[in-house]
DNA sequence: CTACATATTCTAGCATTGCTAGGTTTTTCC
DNA sequence: GGAAAAACCTAGCAATGCTAGAATATGTAG
């Protein structure tokens, strides 16, 4: 009877734990959005602490308890790009013909990078603490490149260099095209140049 | 004979602004090197306009009187970058066999953003403030990107797209082995199989 | 040589930033 | 109801980029 009484008591207790967990995971959905969305129109410049603050109605400490530092912060909202490239590429590289694989996984690819073009960028320059091949490293990157790797499977060259070198290749129009580098009328024809490249490569 | 003591007075007055504009050069490029060292050392975060100012023995304002901002001086840096990229590639593109051009080019890029990696990414990190086919875009850039166009004058395929895509990969490597992406064991076989793409494409 | 004018440099401070110590309020539980 | 614990806020620190205004050095003319 009293153990009754005690497991109630312990499940209300566990509801309000729940609702509590549910309540901070909310506010810090908020907080990595409210970051996304001010630095994809003004800039990671606006993005500061007290501007954060104040679009989730809290004072900065509070966002201390979600993140170790303005950094971490940024960390989560490349997190979150990792977690959507990945898929993004998976898509485009299943939906269609094997032979045109490649050429939409390299569309699909620098569109997301032109779309987002903060997300992007906050994506690739941010310092990482531990090396990508690192046991450390976020399922979300690894998970993301494996994409790249599967469309050379099979093939003389080792995947793994290619893929990389295919990575190295996107990566570089899209930083280049961000910073204004390349003129972005000739996207289309890069484009096209790029994918016979890696398709004749065998 | 009035006029021969103004004339002498001129000189004079010459001789001195001369002087001033050498001296004040001078301390410009004090600036510009500190800075330089200081990112290479310590990382962009450490050059502060007060460190700078410290290093040269001037106040803060002083810097103020040669840039226009702290962004100024990294402006400057980026730019001494591209003076010194250009003629490498042009020193690795003409000296050896035709047939190895673009080997020795590829090598040499990699080697320059591998050697210099504060230099290379303030090169490329800091935003245009005009797209890159602008005529008020240093002819340093123009210079050292025509460079690479020249290894695929003379073929099918137009060799501006061709020479983009080449610059793209390079700087796609050479960022993601700077930012731990890529682990810089495998940049031999990354180069050959780089080379190989390129060599091959007509 | 002196006194003025100009150019050069410095002192001191402002506003903004990331971050945090300490106190206050709210919630939880018996 | 009242203590313990959790959640939160106020207020402030140190560092940053940048600048107004005072102070000093430098060149010029009488």
């Amino acid at each position: 009877m009293l153990e009754y009484v005690a497991m109630v008591r312990e499940e209300a207790g566990d509801r309000i734990a729940r609702r509590k967990a549910r309540d901070r995971e909310a506010r810090r959905e908020r907080i990595v959005g409210a970051a996304r969305r001010i630095a994809e129109h003004e800039g990671w410049a606006s993005v500061t602490v007290r501007r954060l603050s104040d679009e989730i109605a809290y004072s900065q400490p509070v966002l201390y308890s979600h993140f170790e530092s303005r950094e971490g912060i940024l960390a989560a909202v490349a997190l979150e790009g990792f977690r959507e490239l990945g898929p993004a590429l998976e898509k485009a590289r299943s939906s269609g013909s094997r032979g045109k694989a490649i050429e939409r996984v390299a569309g699909a690819y620098l569109k997301f990078a032109e779309s987002s073009p903060a997300l992007y960028e906050v994506m690739f320059t941010l310092g990482l603490t531990v090396p990508f091949g690192d046991a450390a490293t976020p399922v979300e990157l690894r998970s993301a490149f494996s994409k790249l790797v599967q469309l050379f499977e099979g093939r003389k060259a080792k995947p793994e260099i290619v893929a990389e070198l295919f990575w190295a290749s996107l990566h570089g129009i899209a930083e280049l095209t961000r910073t204004r580098r390349f003129p972005p009328a000739w996207q289309k024809e890069r484009l096209r140049v790029l994918v016979a490249l890696f398709t004749r490569l065998q």
